[in-house]
DNA sequence: ATGCCTCAGCTCCTGAGA
């Protein structure tokens, strides 16, 4: 089972590079769910067909201009979420669903801006949301995945210069506590499971030839459940649609379960 | 310096992203 994460900063604009992607991955073995950040349309707009006629089902949660998250399976879904139920949020952050047995929770987490923020405030509020909500639903669900864009980095191995971006968005003490509490609550960060590349990035800024100097960080995480950690036989991100034509300024970050799809 | 890209929208500038 191949598990996808990707913000694609606009599902309008990125739409066939996702398509490409999907085909070109399948040549090697099929993506079952890829969980999708950023698409920036309103549901509406949600190119359902052109993912039904790849053949994909395809689940989404949309807003006008900013945030909107989808998950585009192989196989069809139950148990459709949207947000963190309890949590009032006017923002399209999350979506749910179970998959061949494994309950996949897809989410867009608040950039935060800077430490001090209005913004700041408001993603550690949905930070501790979240949190009480995945820790209710492992009780339920032992094939859990939280994926998606977090805005989080791990350690200064996640970034391109730690020293200069020390307590700088993505990099704080209270998100990285944030992130630890996650794990804390029997998640695994399933890219550490595997020898990586040193400098390996996710994310990286548009200006200043960001991704042609390395200048990134990770900031997109696949955190899998105990029951599914010694099921992990790779994860790794995909620098290669980031060489696109117009690419997002992420890369998708995949993970490989020893389960059937 | 708060920009350098990129995207959406009350679109020829602004806000937001990270």
């Amino acid at each position: 089972m191949k598990i996808a994460t990707w913000n694609i900063n606009s599902l309008t604009v990125r739409l066939p590079q996702v398509l490409d992607w999907l085909a070109a991955q399948a040549a090697d073995a099929p993506v079952d769910v890829l969980a999708l950040q950023e698409l920036k349309l309103t549901d509406d707009k949600f190119p359902a067909a052109a993912f039904q006629e790849a053949g994909y089902h395809a689940q989404w949660f949309g807003q006008k201009t900013y945030n909107g998250v989808a998950l585009i399976t192989r196989a069809p879904v139950t148990d459709v979420v949207k947000n963190i139920p309890g949590f009032v949020d006017d923002m399209a952050r999350v979506i749910s669903a179970t998959v061949a047995g494994v309950r996949v929770i897809g989410a867009y987490f608040p950039n935060g801006q800077a430490p001090g923020s209005d913004k700041f405030v408001y993603k550690m509020r949905w930070l501790e949301a979240l949190r009480e909500w995945v820790r209710a639903e492992m009780v339920s669900q032992p094939n859990l995945v939280l994926l998606g864009d977090y805005n989080i980095t791990f350690d200064d191995l996640d970034v391109w210069d730690p020293v200069g971006l020390a307590g700088t968005i993505h990099c704080t003490d209270e998100e990285r506590a944030h992130l630890q509490a996650l794990i804390g609550l029997g998640l695994t960060d399933a890219f550490r499971l595997f020898a990586q590349p040193e400098k390996s990035y996710s994310w990286w800024d548009y200006r200043m030839l960001g991704f042609q100097k390395n200048r990134g960080m990770r900031i997109d995480h696949i955190l899998i459940s105990e029951a599914l950690k010694p099921l992990a036989r790779a994860c790794t991100i995909d620098r290669v649609p980031r060489k696109n034509k117009q690419p997002s300024d992420h890369a998708p970050v995949i993970v490989t379960l020893d389960l059937p799809g």
